[in-house]
DNA sequence: TTCGCTTTTTACCAATTGGTAAAACCACGA
DNA sequence: TCGTGGTTTTACCAATTGGTAAAAAGCGAA
């Protein structure tokens, strides 16, 4: 029993341990992102891994366990693009870097989307310290900034804490609800669409 | 065993069937909304409902058959405020009204709102019929409604398609990712401000 | 009051699910 | 070659879960 799980206790990690822990935890994105947590099984992690739901149970403490590491390794990828809002660049052009970011993301990284999805939709019980500690200052700290591009006539006002909650629901309702967008637009391109429309909307809404 | 649940046999429901089944379905929205469907157990049903859970099954087939008929009774009621807006009316006032509905209802009814999210989201295994049959050909009119409006000048161009989901999911984004929201928005009038939001957001992109 | 129907409860099941014990396997340095 | 550690498999559990059988309880009309 040589696991590492816990925190401070650090027996340096094998090469096969790495790559295992990484298969699983790759697999388990893809279940829990596509049937939330409740609605995942070890079993169907152990598929997807190809490895036995014991030697699961081996490199990780179990199920929760699994679902609590991929939500602290995919949090900080995840709010990269917020942290790179430039204060001292021209503030419609990082916004809409911001905005274009995430729409890109949405499409390139689906299952990343949902997984956050699944689990703030219902309540987000194993995210409170993620929004209240991680996500909370660092978007204080955005609508700070965007109130002071606001005072000085840079961009026109809004709030800003409504203008990012906007900015997350049109770009990830591409990756969540992808179902519905496929049957709407079937056969259409739907990334060349969304690049363009929320350009548009934002570029329209923010412009003094 | 008198129930109504298959197509074509109506022998005429009593009072305390239509009761009872009504009593289940609140009870059952609640859970599901909350939980998504795997995450839901029949007992919690049981519990939220005050019956035992044979004899929940005494008045609906099983499981599935509570959540299909939560979805079909549902879905119109949902989707009437997309029917209602009037080709002859002044484009940008119904479209604007349509907005303001649809961020009324996610205050009003985030449980409806969670319930279809939570199902779309899981690639809406329940839900194929609905959206081809009857959400498809409802979001085609009005598409075409709104080109037609951009034709003749009333409104900004923009792909009509798009410009529907984003205002579903800036809407929805209230209800659906509630718990992020009430972090974020710490104390501050969710509600009101969503509204004022969201009128200028559409107001500015569709002005022509 | 009694008959006959609907409704509810009690007592179960079989399958699934998260998890464990312990044996077997494997790699590799002494 | 033999240990010795990490790794994987086999064989299980106990709890949960969707669902059923059948008895019991209500209840309205005759």
């Amino acid at each position: 029993m040589a696991q590492a799980s816990g925190a401070g206790n650090a027996p340096k990690p094998s090469r096969i341990q790495q790559k295992n822990r990484r298969i699983i935890l790759e697999a388990a994105l893809d279940v829990f992102s596509q049937h939330g947590y409740r609605g995942t099984t070890l079993d169907q992690i152990a598929e997807q891994a190809g490895l036995s739901k014991p030697n699961i149970l081996y490199y990780f403490a179990g199920k929760e366990d699994i679902h609590v590491t991929l939500l602290n390794a995919l949090m900080d990828t995840w709010l990269d693009p917020l942290r790179e809002i430039d204060p001292d660049g021209e503030p419609l052009e990082e916004i809409l870097r911001y905005v274009r970011r995430k729409v890109d993301m949405s499409f390139e990284f689906p299952r990343e989307s949902r997984l956050f999805a699944n689990e703030i939709i219902q309540d987000a019980p194993r995210m409170g310290p993620h929004l209240e500690r991680g996500l909370k200052p660092l978007v204080d700290e955005t609508a700070a900034l965007i109130d002071r591009w606001i005072e000085e006539g840079r961009v026109a006002p809004v709030d800003p804490r409504h203008l990012i909650f906007s900015i997350w629901a049109t770009t990830q309702h591409y990756a969540d609800f992808e179902a519905q967008v496929a049957v709407l637009m079937e056969g259409r391109d739907v990334q060349s669409g969304a690049v363009t429309f929320v350009d548009t909307l934002y570029r329209r809404l923010l412009t003094p």
